[in-house]
DNA sequence: TAGTGGTCTAGACCACTAA
DNA sequence: TAGTGGTCTAGACCACTAA
């Protein structure tokens, strides 16, 4: 049967009863809905609207499918990553957000680190002012929380920068590659953040297991040090329904 | 025809292949690529497979659709938003990005600012300080690039702390809402951004004339005075594709 | 007015989950 | 092994665009 002209947008209707039987409760975060040829019978429409209902919720991060067992509503508990602690730590405390989040006791999880000796791509090479011959450290690694993946990072170091310290080796002792880069006389003094949010490629769905539709944030963290040089370039990928950026500054 | 097993998936197959092409040049920005119909015969496959490929690409940020016109090559163009202008200004200076932004020679134009009195929800009510029946300014625009929406803003302030300046009238004059606060003994000394990105809702999808799954950024300014009260609370709705945001701080 | 993307129907078979 | 979401077929009519 075809569109009523001036008709509501079937697929719309269908979202917006869902949405308003979660909100009131009948579904609570965790809960499992109707199987999608149960929704066709209720809502008396084809199966490809239906999953076109299913999709609008799952865009606006209300609920995720989970193959051959349902779809679920979703619970939103954003890691709220902070990229001055210091500053904040003492001025501004932990309260004042409209989305009411709370200190976060849960842990941040490596599950292993990738070090590559290789010459880098143009775009790395041009920041950090090499030539396309020049060799580039690249220390890559997931982190997960609760199990599950939530943020991809590469960081990118000079070689010239790197050879002969720790930052070549897995463990790269305290303070990590900073401490490392300051011995060398190299210490990042200011660092820039450069944000994009972007719906993810195939291979990065896999990578952070992300359910259908979920946007990722793709950050580049530049470190400088006295003289203005570009001393790491930090590359990270952030399952963006699970995060709260947070920036404080001084006016 | 049901799928084989193990065969990869056709509509990935498609997208991959117009993605090669549009990167080949074959179809450069701006360009149309050829009809749905047309697609269906040479990679003879039905119109939901197609539209699944496509919507693979545009999920990419590499196509747009324009109902009753065609799907169009998009060429990526941001706006850098840079939260600490005058930080940024003399000590990092304009370059250094794996995206190659250049300078932004392009107008953020207002279309016209909504002003209201009224109760604020809950979440704006906590953050404030206040009870639920305080009232609070509201000021809500939108702003343009180019004729095209990129960005709505809505700003919420205290009733004792706008009531009796021009932060209630259309033009709160030289140096704007901060500098009304400052002159009521409310001077904003330090900021916070909480960002948020995920899908848009449908009315934001309106409100933004959005492409069909481009995520939106959602960032809440929070300005405090010297005694650490919230003075101001921004909430705006970015348009994803469109901005890349920059934050710098010192080590 | 011819052509376009947007929505929708009514099915089918697949890999995978969970008992 | 019964049931689930994921993908796919092969059509249809609609509002809208662009000439």
């Amino acid at each position: 049967m075809p569109r009523k002209p001036g008709a509501p947008l079937r697929y719309r209707e269908i979202a917006d009863g869902l949405r308003r039987r979660i909100e009131e409760g009948e579904f609570p975060p965790g809960a499992r809905l109707p199987t999608e040829r149960a929704l066709v019978n209720e809502y008396t429409a084809s199966p490809g609207t239906v999953r076109a209902a299913l999709g609008a919720l799952r865009d606006e991060g209300l609920v995720e499918s989970r193959v051959g067992s349902g779809w679920y509503v979703r619970s939103w508990r954003p890691i709220v990553r902070n990229a001055l602690k210091r500053l904040s730590a003492d001025q501004w405390g932990e309260g004042n957000s409209i989305w009411g989040v709370d200190i976060d006791d849960r842990e941040l999880v490596a599950d292993g680190v990738q070090i590559e000796h290789l010459p880098a791509g143009p775009e790395i090479v041009q920041v950090l002012g090499l030539s396309e011959s020049d060799l580039v450290w690249r220390r890559s690694r997931r982190y997960l929380v609760d199990g599950v993946p939530v943020l991809r990072s590469a960081s990118y170091i000079p070689d010239d920068l790197a050879h002969g310290t720790r930052i070549t080796q897995v463990d790269t002792g305290p303070g990590g590659v900073y401490a490392r880069l300051a011995e060398a006389g190299f210490k990042p003094m200011r660092f820039r953040e450069d944000l994009r949010c972007r719906m993810p490629s195939a291979s990065e769905m896999d990578d952070l297991q992300l359910a259908g539709s979920t946007p990722v944030v793709e950050l580049v963290r530049y470190a400088y040090d006295a003289t203005g040089r570009v001393v790491e370039v930090n590359r990270m990928i952030l399952d963006a329904s699970r995060y709260l950026l947070r920036y404080d500054f001084p006016s």
